[in-house]
RNA sequence: GGGUGAUUAGCUCAGUGGUAGAGCGCUUCGUUCACAUCGAAGAUGUCGGGAGUUCGAAUCUCUCAUCACCCA
């Protein structure tokens, strides 16, 4: 054998053999009717590439899944990736733009599409292998993709995940659990979509707060009084304004009302009252009331607080109670509205909106453009500015002092008197807008980074209180359970305060919403004249303009196929007078061309009459739906549902999920309810949630950062396993991982340490010599001792796995290596080999490195693969090696008793030669002053290894220890070193004492427990027996040493 | 502001009521025929502070302090 493991070389070769042999198949190594276990692969971003946190999710799946089929039982793991609508649209756009090629809008969606299904055949590949290279034993012949079977899908791209995703998509609409409505969004104006809470990151950025005036109106004023905690007042005066305070003054344009607490009783004389919002043309100034509500902090700013129900998430809140109407101010790209009437004729709407003397439905309010005409296609951010420059001019901005510190570093020093030469001033001349200089979250596009806009849009949306009960049910009453236990409360927490879902996105890559439109043409008030069942011109016209016609009107049918869609439009037409209820669905590309079509068709029919040329054209949804909407159709679509496959009876529900707190919600949640809403069953067993890989410092690894530890990087340098058993041995629950190189390094020396004790396995013969079974007798202690020592091991390991702690499976495994088989029982082993226990020790020996390589393979699969085919010729892989059963029955307690007496005894004289300096090479004689019966056997049975381990020269009895000599107490018996020119008496004397000391200490507590009546009478039985038989040892302890002490005095 | 968690050796962290552990680092010694990616020995703790429950608390309860993350 080579000195070291070559990790880079072995672990492709390994990996392929493996691939090859077909042992990652669902259902390898099953033993016949054996239980089933699998895990779903959180599926990552077809896109991405491996990073830290993918490393440490597969290892945890990959330990079980290998530790399940080592076992014995049928196992899949199922692969796969998420098609990431949002950044593989953007990706293959960059790649589009990069190449010099037409942009996405100018070749069209088909050819766009067809373009992203190229770049995933070249590209989509990368995380699969990186994967690989973490030794990952996913079943890859059935490596899944959400968006596989959607039409345009190449050759090689076939599979279910459309069908499955469109049956759930019609089916949940047909029971009501999906709706279409205006809601508010997060809408990212680069993509021009909605996207979802996930995708947007708050970040803290220095921000302004502007404050204004809003004139009351009708020429009311009121006393404003402000007052201490005590009801002191402080100060008073009268207004004819309420003062307001924003973030984002662009947004005033679109107020619907001012909001104050209830409980502000300084603005409780003008609730009701209306106010006007500074901006605009003079002469069509909007008024909006004053309301109370319980969002607005008193103590915050003026206390008053604009409401904005499109553009901001709070104010929506305030808004749907208030019954205050949002206008909505951007167009997709943030830009400030160009269309629909002037801005005059829309402001006269929203006036009579708000005096009550007009309701709008959400479809009229969003068709009223409420910017005035100079600001209209400015973008946001320019609206902003004249917004402020225009209420400033109109000297409505609230002013304060050039000092005011709140100005932050826009606020000058205080002006310097004129008598210190200082320009003379007026106190007006001093004043400026009060601009405060803050703090604020702003939310961001993770992959655009652009502001997002809080958008109120026509969206596509789950109904999920009506799907969270079962969910909620499965967690509380542990059909599924989720560890660690406090993500549980984050469960809770989301699924208590569930939000509709919105699953519509405005991109090209994803599952096309298959949702038909067409016109609602059943206006009321609709009459055939001449009840004759044709329709005259006359008729006709008024069918149409009777309709309005608005966008988020139309009527809409879900269905699998635009054919099977077709017949469903039958209710609208049904109520259509005659011909036009025979009218023939057709599809037309969009809306606008539908109200070309519809106009064309009837103009047609006033020529000529004929109905059969009639047609209601309908066109599809161009949305997609959610990636996390297939998602969460993860754990039944990637087994073949809708169909009933083999594999969905067999391996649903799922055994564990394994995945990172952050998506909980995301995702978790979402399948429990989707798995629920679908097959009516749990999709999972036990969700294992993990903790987040840090840097060394702490930090979140980040791009920005640049603290970013790359996981192939780290294989490369230090090898899979290391990196495997690094981050499993940190696989604490519930706590995040500081990674460091220098901890993995430890653990790279770790896979040395197993080589070495192989390779020494294999100098003394053990590689080609029979094993030894359980059952067949041991003659030698050592021997006994490791094979009870490998049944602790198997038992901890087996206990850690079942209980999802991976940490006390694998430090147990690197203990028991390192501490126990390497550091004793290998160096028991050696004199073993030289006397008659050679073949047993070989043959125990044997099967001791068999059992640490077993185990040990689900963390560390590479290097322990590689030293299972050198050691032996074997029938199997190691990948389906037979995990052991063995447990208290091959422990002998009389041998582990013995073997910790010899392990004591030598630490003693290792201790004493290393405090008293006795150089490490040099043999010395042990002296016996006394030792029992069973001590004697032990020495007798043990004594080439204490001599060895030691370094003992030869064991002569004694009466009494010469001058100079060092005293080792062990259960049983007390020995001496004889140390004369090599140690001073003092020194011993020091080192006794200290030892009676700490004895002394440690006997203090046992005694005093001892003697409480209370700790008799209440402490388990155990604990009593245990703390007594600890003390008595250690009172022994302490007589032999007080023995050895008093002779030190006598000979000195 | 709301929620969750953390605070244990120089560092990173285990510790699930029975009197404190690991790895790394540090100090000293060592190349004895598996391994210097190693071995032997050693030092280091008011378990964040305070109070309570208990025979017994790092562990359970309360409280204070500090820090982190999530949501607003």
């Amino acid at each position: 054998m080579e000195k070291t493991f070559n990790a880079e070389d072995a672990e492709a070769r390994i990996y392929k053999d493996w691939e090859e042999s077909g042992a990652f198949r669902a259902g390898a190594n099953a033993a016949p009717g054996a239980e089933t276990f699998s895990i779903m692969i959180p599926p990552p971003n077809v896109t991405g590439s491996l990073h830290m946190g993918h490393a440490f999710n597969n290892t945890l799946q990959d330990i079980l899944i290998r530790w399940h089929r080592m076992r014995g039982h049928d196992t899949l793991w199922q692969p796969g990736q998420d098609h990431a609508g949002i950044a593989t649209q953007m990706v293959v756009e960059r790649e589009l733009a990069r190449h010099q090629q037409p942009s996405r809008r100018e070749m069209g969606r088909e050819a766009f599409t067809a373009k992203v299904w190229e770049w995933k055949a070249q590209s989509g590949g990368t995380i699969i292998e990186q994967l690989k290279r973490l030794g990952a034993s996913c079943d890859w012949s059935r490596n899944a993709f959400t968006m596989s079977g959607a039409p345009g899908a190449p050759a090689g791209e076939e599979g279910n995940f459309h069908d499955a995703v469109i049956k759930v998509f019609v089916k949940m609409y047909e029971d009501g659990l999906i709706y279409r409505g205006k809601r508010l969004v997060n809408w990212d104006p680069h993509f021009e979509t909605a996207i979802s809470d996930l995708e947007v990151e708050n970040i803290e950025v220095d921000g302004h707060m502007w404050h204004f005036k809003y004139p009351l109106a009708d020429g009311v004023t009121y006393e404003y009084v402000e007052r201490d905690e005590d009801g002191n007042e402080l100060f008073r005066e009268t207004r004819d304004y309420i003062s307001i305070a924003t973030t984002r003054p662009e947004t005033m344009l679109g107020d619907g009302a001012v909001a104050v607490h209830p409980s502000d009783e300084r603005y409780a004389p003008i609730v009701g009252k209306l106010c006007e919002i500074p901006v605009g043309p003079k002469e069509h100034r909007r008024l909006i009331p004053i309301i109370t509500d319980e969002y607005p902090d008193p103590t915050f700013g003026s206390g008053a607080v604009k409401i904005t129900g499109a553009h901001d998430f709070n104010d929506y809140q305030v808004a749907k109670r208030g019954g205050i109407p949002m206008y909505r101010l951007m167009d997709t790209k943030g830009a400030m509205r160009d269309d629909g009437a002037p801005y005059a004729e829309a402001a006269g709407v929203a006036i009579s909106v708000a005096k009550g003397e007009a309701m709008l439905t959400e479809a009229e309010a969003d068709a009223v453009n409420l910017v005035p005409d100079d600001l209209r296609g400015l973008d946001r951010f320019e609206a902003r500015t004249r917004v402020i420059d225009q209420i400033t001019s109109e000297g409505l901005a609230v002013m304060t002092e050039a000092t005011d510190p709140r100005l932050g570093k826009a606020a000058v020093k205080a002006p310097v008197e004129p008598s210190e030469g200082g320009e003379m001033r007026t106190e007006d001349e001093n004043l400026v807008p009060l601009v405060e200089a803050k703090k604020i979250m702003q939310p961001f596009g993770d992959r655009s980074k652009v502001v997002i806009e809080p958008m109120l849009t026509d969206q596509w949306f789950v109904d999920t209180a009506k799907i969270v009960g079962p969910a909620l049910e499965a967690v509380r009453n542990g059909t599924t359970d989720i560890l660690p236990e406090q993500h549980k409360k984050v469960y809770f927490n989301w699924l208590e305060n569930i939000e509709p879902w919105c699953i519509s996105r405005q991109l090209w890559w994803g599952h096309q919403i298959p949702v038909w439109y067409g016109f609602d043409l059943t206006g009321a008030g609709f009459t055939d004249d001449e009840g004759d069942g044709a329709l005259d011109e006359v008729e006709l016209r008024r069918l149409l303009s009777d309709q309005s016609l608005l966008k988020g009107d139309e009527r809409h049918h879900a269905a699998a196929s635009f054919a099977e869609v077709a017949e469903r439009f039958g209710d609208v037409l049904a109520d259509l007078p005659t011909p036009v209820h025979h009218a023939r669905v057709v599809e037309v590309a969009d809306r606008a061309t539908a109200i070309d079509t519809i106009s064309e068709s009837l103009a047609a029919y006033t020529v000529d009459q004929d109905p059969t040329k009639l047609v209601y054209p309908v066109w599809r949804d161009p949305d997609v739906l959610d990636t996390w909407f297939s998602s969460g159709l993860w754990p039944i679509g990637t087994l073949g549902w809708p169909e009933e496959t083999e594999e969905l009876k067999k391996y649903f529900p799922t055994s564990v999920l394994i995945t990172g707190f952050d998506i909980i919600f995301f995702w978790v949640a979402r399948m429990m309810m989707m798995q629920y809403a679908t097959v009516g069953e749990r999709p999972f067993d036990t969700v294992y949630v993990h903790a987040l890989v840090r840097d060394e410092k702490g930090k979140k690894m980040s791009k920005s950062l640049g603290n970013v530890l790359d996981p192939l990087e780290l294989i490369d340098e230090f090898g899979a396993d290391a990196v495997r058993f690094t981050l499993t041995s940190m696989a604490a629950m519930g706590r995040d991982l500081k990674l460091s190189t220098q901890r993995i390094q430890g653990y790279r020396n770790f896979g040395t340490k197993l080589w070495n004790a192989a390779r020494f396995a294999e100098m003394n013969g053990v590689f080609g010599h029979a094993r030894w079974q359980p059952g067949q007798p041991i003659e030698a202690t050592a021997n006994k001792w490791i094979v009870g020592e490998i049944a602790k091991t198997r038992a901890a390991v087996d206990e850690a796995l079942t209980a999802f702690r991976f940490n006390d499976a694998a430090n147990a495994l690197y203990a028991f290596t390192w501490g126990t088989f390497c550091d004793w029982y290998l160096e028991f082993s050696k004199p073993l080999f030289d006397a008659d226990a050679a073949e047993e020790t070989r043959a125990v020996m044997g099967w001791a490195l068999d059992q640490v390589l077993i185990m040990l393979h689900p963390f560390m699969p590479f290097i322990t693969e590689e030293l299972w085919g050198a050691s032996a010729t074997r029938e199997k892989h190691l990948i389906h090696g037979d995990w052991p059963t063995y447990g208290a029955d091959l422990i002998d307690t009389e041998a582990d008793a013995e073997m910790a007496w010899v392990i004591d005894l030598i630490e003693k004289v290792r201790s004493v030669r290393g405090e008293m300096n006795v150089p490490a090479g040099a043999k010395v004689p042990l002296l016996k002053l006394a030792l029992d019966e069973t001590g004697e056997a032990a020495w007798a049975r043990n004594e080439a290894m204490i001599l060895r381990q030691a370094r003992i020269e030869s064991l002569t009895s004694t009466d009494a220890a010469p001058k100079g000599s060092a005293t080792i107490a062990v259960h049983g018996g007390t020995f001496a070193l004889p140390l004369e020119g090599l140690i001073d008496i003092a020194a011993e004397k020091a080192r006794l004492e200290k030892s009676l000391g700490k004895l002394a200490k440690e006997m203090g507590g046992l005694k005093g427990r001892l003697s409480n009546p209370k700790f008799l009478e209440s402490a388990p039985d155990d604990v009593v027996e245990e703390t007594k038989e600890l003390l008595s040892g250690k009172e022994e302890e302490e007589t032999r040493l007080k023995t050895a002490l008093a002779r030190l005095a006598e000979v000195s």
